[in-house]
DNA sequence: GTTTATGATTTGTG
DNA sequence: CACAAATCATAAAC
């Protein structure tokens, strides 16, 4: 008999005799989320993630491993409660049919007693077990929630990401749209999707442009990160005027990049950019080290924070009214920076 | 707690 | 459809 029970309670998981509907709900729910379905390996719900994870589709395996952690864990956590109260199940059984049994030495017990008790205590400790599925389901369900409302869970993109993005964005300043292409590329080194970049690039267009003061130590910052590499690039298209090299990054902290002339250099840079050189051997690949240059010079040349607005510098393509992409342009302000030559086919990558 | 930063969504335009 | 702009909702900082 007492086997039998073990078995039973064991089992006991679903079935019992009225098969109450709300819990062969609550059943099937777990099953579904996988929730008590095969320990490992793949769940139904982490079919997709697992692929996602393993296939080196950089989709949505972030988005969806801090999910199966957490799917995990619950796991873990209503097995070992399911394992532990069928434990505790089987031991009070026992222990109660001890008890019984001692007293049939004194007084006779009737088998329907025992079968009485025992249903007692089966339906107590099934109506706990009820219970755990139900708030395991309730977590499932809240944890889906977070998860599947990607606006309500809102992540933050790594450092390193972030960090990858501003590059690219300070250093294509002047048109600060990537391509199709260079936009996949983005994602992949961000582990973030195509979309995200771009809705990336939106933000950061219209939150730069909207107050672009704010946002010049951190131009500063990625200008000067690039800076090097750029001056190299520079020099060597403008063999001349190349007193000193331009120093070490000096960790621009408050964007002390320090130029040795950068007057004259300036007015290279300006002649590159206007026509002269334009063609000939330092073409559009330079275009986005000068960008990037250009930023850094101009505030060494003596130009202090937005405060009193930039006129004269009026930041990269970006026209005194505003607007990289130029919509019913009220007025045609050209930048003094900008010569004639406008600045497309950047020659991404 | 409040404020700021930031990713996502909605709306509107060409 | 890509984009700008406004807006939402949350994360992170204070």
């Amino acid at each position: 008999i007492l086997s039998e029970n073990r078995s039973l309670s064991i089992r006991g998981a679903q079935e019992e005799d009225p098969p109450d509907p709300q819990l062969m709900r609550l059943d099937n729910m777990l099953l579904a989320e996988g929730v008590s379905g095969p320990e490992k390996g793949g769940g139904s719900a982490a079919a997709a993630a697992a692929a996602a994870a393993s296939g080196g589709a950089s989709d949505n395996s972030i988005e969806h491993s801090d999910y199966r952690a957490k799917l995990t864990q619950i796991r873990q956590i209503y097995h070992t409660e399911l394992e532990k109260y069928e434990q505790a199940c089987n031991e009070f059984t026992t222990h109660v049919m001890n008890l019984l049994r001692e007293q049939s030495r004194t007084r006779p017990i009737s088998p329907k007693e025992i079968e009485r008790m025992v249903g007692i205590i089966h339906r107590k400790f099934s109506s706990i077990q009820m219970q755990l599925k139900q708030s395991t389901c309730e977590a499932v369900m809240i944890l889906r929630s977070r998860f599947l409302d990607a606006r309500r869970k809102r992540r933050n993109f790594s450092k390193q990401a972030t960090e990858i993005l501003n590059e690219y964005f300070y250093s294509h300043l002047s048109n600060p749209y990537p391509s199709e292409e260079a936009k996949e590329e983005l994602a992949k080194k961000c582990s973030i999707t195509v979309s995200q970049v771009s809705n990336w690039f939106g933000n950061k267009r219209i939150r730069y442009k909207k107050n672009i003061g704010k946002f010049q130590e951190e131009a500063n910052l990625y200008a000067a990160k690039t800076a090097v590499t750029a001056a190299h690039a520079v020099a060597a298209a403008v063999q001349n005027s190349q007193t000193n090299s331009p120093t070490t990054p000096n960790s621009g902290s408050s964007g002390s990049f320090n130029l040795p002339n950068s007057g004259d250099m300036f007015l290279s840079m300006q002649s590159l950019n206007g026509d002269s050189y334009q063609g000939a051997q330092v073409g559009a690949n330079v275009q986005s080290q000068v960008d990037t240059l250009r930023h850094v010079i101009s505030q060494t040349a003596g130009y202090s924070e937005a405060l009193g607005g930039n006129t004269m510098y009026s930041p990269h393509g970006l026209n005194a009214n505003g607007g990289w992409h130029d919509t019913t342009t009220p007025s045609a302000v050209i930048s003094p920076t900008e010569g004639p030559g406008s600045v497309h086919s950047d020659t991404s990558n």
